[in-house]
DNA sequence: CTCGATATCGATAACCATTATCATTGTATA
DNA sequence: TATACAATGATAATGGTTATCGATATCGAG
């Protein structure tokens, strides 16, 4: 049986209240301002938690460790491999590739995720600047 | 200046003499076969030369850790989430997607990586025997 | 409201894959 | 061969994540 805490509702809202990507250390910091005696370990308790239920997601990218999504639709995401920074990229998931698969293969695919790497807006400028 | 070593090609020749993904443990076990003294620190450096050379791809799956890849096509893969076993999947590379985005939203994509999760044949059918 | 069962916390140890260090060994060229 | 230096390999260090465990907080029963 689940009970409530104040640690929990705090990592809650953080990942929830923000479309941005989060890693377990950028939660930890924001938890800290609102209380200081929040640990690391009780971060990733929660984050996982809240993945197990379903109510956020996480995936790897081009560094380690883990990043944590408050968007649980399927999507795709971009990184910058120069800066690092990660975007939602604003195109519909292709669950036809899903369907397609499963059906030529006899491979029962659940899903798939799709990372595009290369160089962002900003560093694109940088770039030429040089 | 680089120099020949016969740990060098050791590792070589496992990681393209394979159609397989491996992983650094099992290019080491392999490689003690040949040579018990060769160390996990020679197998991660000859990998990463290799990759720097761009001889091999390296990536993440949904585990810890890198497989390394002698199929430096681009192409996509499948992880069976009940075995973990990896596979590489006979659909051509959509580098229409690449483009697409680069001219709509301006960015430059070098390149895609597509992981597909589910559940391949094998343990479609151990399931059923549950 | 108090008590007791137990879920959760949080400091820290453990873990695991990877990388860095550095004395020793091997390679290649003058 | 002698010399320069690249590569090795044992091991320490690193960094992110998970496990441990005594202390604390929550919540339902009485």
């Amino acid at each position: 049986m689940t009970k409530f805490s104040s640690q929990r509702e705090i990592v809650a809202n953080i990942i929830c209240g923000t479309h941005q990507h989060l890693c377990a250390d950028e939660v930890l910091f924001m938890a800290k301002k609102v209380n200081p005696r929040l640990g690391i370990a009780t971060v990733y308790r929660n984050l996982n938690y809240l993945v197990e239920e379903g109510k956020i997601s996480k995936f790897r990218d081009a560094n380690q460790g883990y990043i944590f999504d408050s968007n649980i639709e399927k999507h795709y995401h971009f990184q910058c491999m120069t800066c690092g920074m990660l975007y939602d990229l604003p195109i519909r998931y292709n669950s036809n590739l899903d369907d397609m698969i499963n059906r030529e293969l006899q491979l029962e695919i659940d899903t798939h995720e799709t990372m595009f790497y290369g160089t962002c807006k900003k560093c694109q400028m940088t770039k030429g600047e040089n």
